[in-house]
DNA sequence: GTTTCTGTTGTCAC
DNA sequence: CGTGACAACAGAAA
């Protein structure tokens, strides 16, 4: 599930479910999603502290307490969940804070992210992303991309550079503003840039709005699944294809391949 | 029934 | 810089 939109939604979670309250206990069903900290030391540091205003910077989610700050990444099946005591524990249920007669749940089947302790580890994530996506202004955007020799959608999915999108959001991104995934950014004219800044602004807001990447039917994202897909825009075949690592999806007409 | 492939993540070696 | 392998796992496809 998670990109920025989503994490946004479990940060909106973790601040109606627990800000303002105390940490009674956690409980540590699968500690293979801890990093650098063993369960019992997640328990021990953290019980009674009073959870505080949450931020999210990119995909991080970052839980901040009157005592230590606890980090969450959601890599690509993790989840945040408010629940009662009374609701069924799920499998996959790895970490669960016992918040007065709630609980937050980190739900995640895969376990290719997880949780991290502490200021030091706060510190090195953050130094390692760039600005977040969200609320970016065109000009530091175009600054960004100045001088990048890579392909498009490699500059904007990777979080050092800007920090937020993944594989969906960038497909849809580009789709909009019309351009081929594989377009080198040096070759983009700045009407071009500035297209996809628009066009980022305005996915990222629909789509923190919704808690996800709405998979509308107006949307590239809604027919990423579809067994013959085809452009919402223009109703040409969609393609499908390897970029920058991740399998993308881009309509060959309305987004030229040529520089 | 069993093997193979795929995927909204990130990192690493080549 | 780009690509492929990997990490872990479920569900679908073969």
């Amino acid at each position: 599930m998670p990109e920025l939109p989503d994490v946004e939604g479990f940060r909106r979670t973790l601040a109606a479910c627990g800000q303002g309250r105390r940490i009674r206990d956690v409980r540590v069903a699968d500690a293979g999603v801890l990093h650098g900290v063993s369960g019992r030391q997640l328990q021990r540091d953290l019980e009674g502290c009073r959870l505080a205003e949450p931020e999210r910077y990119g995909k991080w989610l970052l839980a901040h307490t009157d005592g230590p700050t606890v980090l969450f990444h959601f890599g690509m099946t993790g989840g945040l969940l408010c629940c009662s005591r009374t609701d069924p524990p799920h499998p996959h249920d790895r970490v669960v804070f016992e918040v007065d007669d709630r609980q937050l749940r980190y739900r995640d089947q895969r376990k290719l992210q997880g949780i991290w302790l502490g200021d030091d580890a706060v510190a090195k994530v953050l130094s390692e992303q760039g600005p977040d996506a969200l609320g970016l202004g065109r000009a530091e955007f175009v600054q960004l991309l100045s001088g990048r020799r890579g392909t498009i959608k490699a500059a904007i999915i990777d979080q050092s550079v800007i920090a937020g999108l993944g594989n969906l959001l960038s497909d849809e991104i580009l789709w909009r503003a019309e351009l081929h995934p594989r377009r080198r950014v040096a070759g983009l004219g700045s009407e071009e840039v500035r297209r996809l800044h628009t066009e980022m602004g305005r996915v990222l807001r629909s789509s923190v709005r919704a808690g996800c990447v709405p998979p509308r039917a107006s949307w590239l994202t809604g027919h990423r699944d579809d067994p013959d897909p085809r452009c919402p825009r223009c109703d040409g075949p969609l393609r499908r294809g390897r970029t920058a690592g991740r399998t993308g999806v881009w309509c060959p007409r309305c987004q030229p391949e040529g520089d």
